[in-house]
DNA sequence: CTACTTGTGAAAATCCTGTAATCAGCAGGG
DNA sequence: CCCTGCTGATTACAGGATTTTCACAAGTAG
């Protein structure tokens, strides 16, 4: 997957072999998207996966999480988008830009 | 269906396996045109299924998200026309150029 | 206490939508 | 030919909706 590497069991993303340094729920955010490649998910289905249960109407959880691991991601790749926002729907995670 | 796939329990239009960035309203009309392949649909069909009910005698909403969505298709497919006029009546979609 | 994480609210930035206006092509009549 | 009227294509724009980002309070752990 090019220089990203995401490993849920060692709870750890390492691009070129240095960890970043994510919060729990960073992590868990990354792992779910990056579980369906190019698939565009729903805030709904995201939460679901890293919350559990259902958000509430008004609820940016998810939308500030992608903004935090955009963050992150973007200081260690600079130049690469790998989370696409579709809106109104949700987000994709693409591993190539 | 060649390059183009569309899944609407997804939202999404896939070109090689790459997700167009369609807007949900130009989803919505892709998929309409999609579903009743090389035949005519008029104006009057195609607004009842994208926007409801019937559109106003002067409205152009159709014409103007046709030509959206051209754009995007033809960015996406170079030299492929999928989406022909039939003066005088409406659009029709056809899969093979 | 300090450092860090988490979720929320809200302002700022961005994108989408529908309408109107403009542009282009074509056929018919003079 | 040249004009005119008709149809569709494309662009521009304003309002609204959605997303992004920042700041902050509360919580946790060392």
């Amino acid at each position: 997957m090019g220089r990203l590497e995401i490993r849920p069991e060692e709870h750890a993303a390492l691009v070129d072999g240095r960890p970043l340094s994510l919060t729990v729920r960073e992590l868990q955010l990354l792992v779910s998207l990056s579980e369906h490649p190019q698939r565009i998910m729903t805030r709904e289905e995201l939460f679901a996966q890293v919350w559990g249960g259902a958000p509430r109407d008004d609820d940016r959880s998810v939308d500030v999480y992608v903004s935090r691991l955009r963050a992150k991601l973007g200081d260690a790749l600079p130049g690469r988008r790998l989370i696409h926002t579709h809106n109104g729907i949700g987000y994709r995670f693409s591993p190539d830009g």
